[in-house]
DNA sequence: GAAGGTTCTTGATTTGAATCAAGTGACTGC
DNA sequence: GCAGTCACTTGATTCAAATCAAGAACCTTC
């Protein structure tokens, strides 16, 4: 196996990301299967070797919020349900076909057991920076979009408007009248 | 030194207990005094002993968006400052004189050397649900306030409402409206 | 105790996004 | 080809919270 991962979420040497690597499970995930469903807890994070994952929660029968997008050459997990180990809330459900690379919780602790080099890989137990802005902050839906549109492009590529719409926390009309705006300014 | 600190934010031995407050520093501040400013590196928990804290950030010349309160008993840091070690973008000052007592990184690494059992305090460093349901999930006015008096009380006997107001990301007009509806429904 | 400053409340108005509604174009499958 | 569905757009209306404005209650402090 080799280069599946990416430099940038870390600084390991070859010799530990050929260890790092050798723990992977690489599995692939049929479009609209699920890693990860409410009242289970996730137990692993998931580097996404190609494909794309929607992470959503249940708001009532018919809708669905969602939470994360996730595509190619990202980290994926539930942080919430990983950290504190208790039951997730959210789906984590393929868009396309996929293949992922798991690390379980069990070989991340013994990664760390073999070498404290691995504890880096507990950033990506936090929310990232890209997140907190989109959400804490209180953005307008015209910024919202600027944001992704220059921070996470590649989301505009691989979900359809509506989809976005709600990640943004927007609606689809909302949405596409901001891009109507933007796009004669 | 004893019992300094509460039980409920890990599983710790009498013997660990001891060793944990060992090594934690007690300070002084001085109401107004800051314990953190935007551009510097967050390198330290504090544990509030007594007294209150407000986190905030400037958003203009005029105006600070409050991201977090905290008073005593609670553990506080910047999390986005002290996990990537990157410059902070907010202020943490002493609402009131108060006494913290600081677990510098330094100090908890060498705990985690001591004992693996110390890991438990890494989980200071994610998000508590309950900062992740007020603010990830949209949340109504009146909901917001709702959770506050359910969940964190205290910040309403330590703080005044158009410090609450601007914690929860409303006017304190729209709070003293929520107010005045709960009060009579 | 008067003057000034806060905090909080209350009312009137504005505003921005949600909702409601309808229509277009693209694709899907019979 | 045509009905049906889906994604997206566009327009009209509604609605909730922000803004603007003013006043009340409670402080300081000189």
């Amino acid at each position: 196996m080799s280069a599946i991962l990416p430099g940038g979420f870390g600084n390991f040497s070859h010799s530990e990301m050929d260890l790092l690597q050798s723990v992977l499970l690489s599995k692939e995930i049929t479009k609209g299967a699920s890693l990860l469903k409410p009242g289970q807890i996730c137990q692993s994070l998931y580097f996404i070797g190609s494909g794309s994952f929607i992470q959503f929660k249940e708001k009532d029968e018919i809708d669905q919020q969602v939470i994360d997008l996730h595509v190619e050459q990202e980290w994926m997990l539930n942080q919430q349900s990983f950290v504190r180990q208790q039951p997730s809330e959210t789906f984590i459900q393929a868009y396309t076909d996929s293949r992922v690379h798991e690390l379980t919780i069990a070989a991340l602790h013994e990664l760390i057991r073999l070498s404290p080099v691995f504890f880096q890989l507990a950033r990506l137990l936090d929310p990232t920076p890209s997140r907190i802005k989109l959400f804490d902050d209180q953005l307008s839906p015209a910024e919202k979009y600027q944001f992704i549109l220059e921070h996470r492009p590649a989301l505009l590529q691989a979900f359809p408007l509506k989809v976005i719409a709600s990640y943004l926390k927007m609606t689809p009309e909302t949405l596409s009248r901001v891009r109507e705006k933007l796009s004669k300014a």
